[in-house]
DNA sequence: ACTTCAATTAGACTAAGTCTACTAGTCATT
DNA sequence: AATGACTAGTAGACTTAGTCTAATTGAAGT
């Protein structure tokens, strides 16, 4: 009867934010992609704490494919090189729309979990 | 700069509710696959509202799989025989299961939501 | 020499969902 | 009798996002 660990309704599958995550990031400052990855581990954003990095670096590399993001290598003076990324135009309207989407998927999630919410008070309160 | 239709901020890749949508339906009464397709494209929560029957009718066998439903054939007098879906007792604990997760991930998009909000305003306010 | 940390990459895999297309029965028209 | 519409469900290839294991390179510390 027991919920098992990876049933999606602990949650698992519920993290689609790494890319506005990344674009919140980068509107403050510039950042190369371990920086990122320590960020995200440390928000207070849980839907990215434990972000993978082969994934982080695939997305970013995605992203600025697609122009959201550009990137310049940076050969520092101690340390292997690295690649520092940036807002491009696109990516700061993709960000505003973010908060539009954001909002607007906030409140339909809010529905269902008040729907599911009343269906399990309704049927058998945990104890 | 546009933002192109299927880019993430429009939000296209952020249905992940399915498997919640089901349970709550079934919740309330036994309902076969197409009925259940009818009520989430009627139903108010906007995640599930164009939902494809091929992905409908694999969630429903994998949930059966995972034994959080259970199915009986039915031959009607008239028209095919389908299969009516009910909660099982696991079915009914993952739906309490989700209505603690829908809450805090709510919570959590709620303040990404807000941070990318405060980012927007700060920079280019949408004229 | 050994370990640790910084920074990044490769490749195979899983979960969820989309798209096109198909079968098969029933019913009302034409 | 044939057509189209509706009900009910299935097949298969594809896409997006993310995970897991593992590897590489270079510098710094012990």
């Amino acid at each position: 009867m027991a919920i098992e660990e990876k049933c999606p309704c602990r949650g698992s599958f519920l993290d689609r934010f790494l890319q506005p995550s990344i674009l919140l990031l980068l509107s403050r400052e510039e950042l190369h992609g371990f920086a990122i990855l320590k960020r995200l581990r440390e928000a207070d954003f849980e839907g990215c704490q434990r972000v993978d990095p082969t994934g982080l670096y695939r997305t970013l590399r995605k992203m600025e494919q697609a122009e959201l993001l550009r990137s310049k290598r940076e050969t520092q003076r101690s340390g292997p090189a690295r690649d520092v990324y940036g807002l491009t135009e696109k990516g700061n309207a993709c960000l505003r729309t973010w908060a539009g989407t954001l909002r607007a998927y906030c409140d339909d999630v809010e529905r269902l979990a008040e729907a599911v919410a009343a269906a399990c008070q309704d049927s058998e309160p945990p104890v």
